[in-house]
DNA sequence: CCCCCCTGTCAGATGAGACTGACACCCCCG
DNA sequence: CGGGGGTGTCAGTCTCATCTGACAGGGGGG
C-alpha cells in the first residue's frame, strides 16, 4: 500500500497542507508535544471537528501522525505529534518536481475545454 | 522604507504562494530563464490576465521579480525572473516562525471568547 | 490606414475549501 | 441513572481565491 507519489504531488501537497495560518499553529503546538484532539482544539480555541479536518490535511500530507491510544480506563484518546521533516525549499526544487505535476485530467466531466493555444507566433528560445 | 514583515507571516506569504500547481510550474519555467508576461502565458497555455495575477502574487512573496523593459523600439516587455530564494522548511523554523503571526483581526468581533479556564481538567503536561 | 504585439485592469461567474452545529457512539464516575 | 469527557462524521452555509472574457491604452510595420 506504499505507493510512490510522485516528487511534484507530495511537494504540492505538503506546500497545501502547510499554507494556512491554522494548521501552521497546530505544527508549532505539536512540535513542542504530542497532544490530542480535544486538548489541542482547547489550547488553540477551535472547534473540535474544525481541527479534525486540518489535522487529517496535516497527516495526508505526512507532516503528522496520529495514533488512538486506549487506556487502561477504555476510554479512546487520539494523539497527533509532528513528524520531523525537513523540506528545502528552492527554485532548483521546484523545477524538478514539477515536471511530474499531473498536467490535467480529461476524460471525466464532459468540459471538453480544448485551447487552440497560441496561433504559433515567436516562440523563441531565446535566453 | 524597508519594514521588517514578520518571519511568521512572510513564511506563510510565500507558502500560500507556491501552494498552487499553476505558481509552481510559473517557478519552474523561470528558473530556466527569464521570460516576458505573454510569452510565457503562450509557453504555459494560460490567460495572460491569469498568468499575471499569479505573477503578482509571486512577487508580492519575494519570489520572483518583475521589471518593464521598453526595448528601443519603444515597446514595452515586462520580463520576470526568479529569486534564488532558499527556505529550510522544518517544525522547528514553523516553532519560531508562528507566534510573530497575528491572532486574529483585532477590534471588531467582541468575541471575548475567554477560556472559563478548563479549571483544573486534564491539562497534562505528559510528553 | 489597418493589423499586430504588448501591458494593465475590471466585473462577474464559478468552484473549493473553511467553518459550524448537531448527531451517534464509547467508557468511567458520582 | 445521569453527567462528563472523548472520538468520528455529516449536511449545510459562507467566504474567498481562482478563472474568464472584454476593455482601454501604447507603439511598430505593411
Amino acid at each position: 500500500m506504499d505507493q510512490d507519489p510522485p516528487p511534484g504531488e507530495h511537494l504540492l501537497r505538503m506546500l497545501t497542507a502547510l499554507a494556512s495560518p491554522h494548521r501552521l499553529r497546530i505544527v508549532a503546538a505539536l512540535a513542542e508535544g504530542r497532544s490530542y484532539v480535544s486538548q489541542l482544539a482547547r489550547r488553540l480555541e477551535m472547534n473540535r471537528p474544525l481541527l479534525y479536518m486540518h489535522l487529517q490535511r496535516l497527516e495526508a500530507a505526512g507532516l503528522v501522525v496520529g495514533e488512538l491510544e486506549t487506556a487502561r480506563d477504555g476510554s479512546s484518546v487520539k494523539y497527533f505529534e509532528v513528524v520531523p521533516f525537513a523540506l528545502a525549499l528552492t527554485p532548483q526544487v521546484i523545477a524538478e518536481a514539477v515536471p511530474t505535476l499531473e498536467v490535467a485530467e480529461p476524460g471525466a466531466a464532459g468540459r471538453t475545454r480544448n485551447g487552440p493555444a497560441s496561433g504559433g507566433s515567436g516562440e523563441d528560445t531565446s535566453t
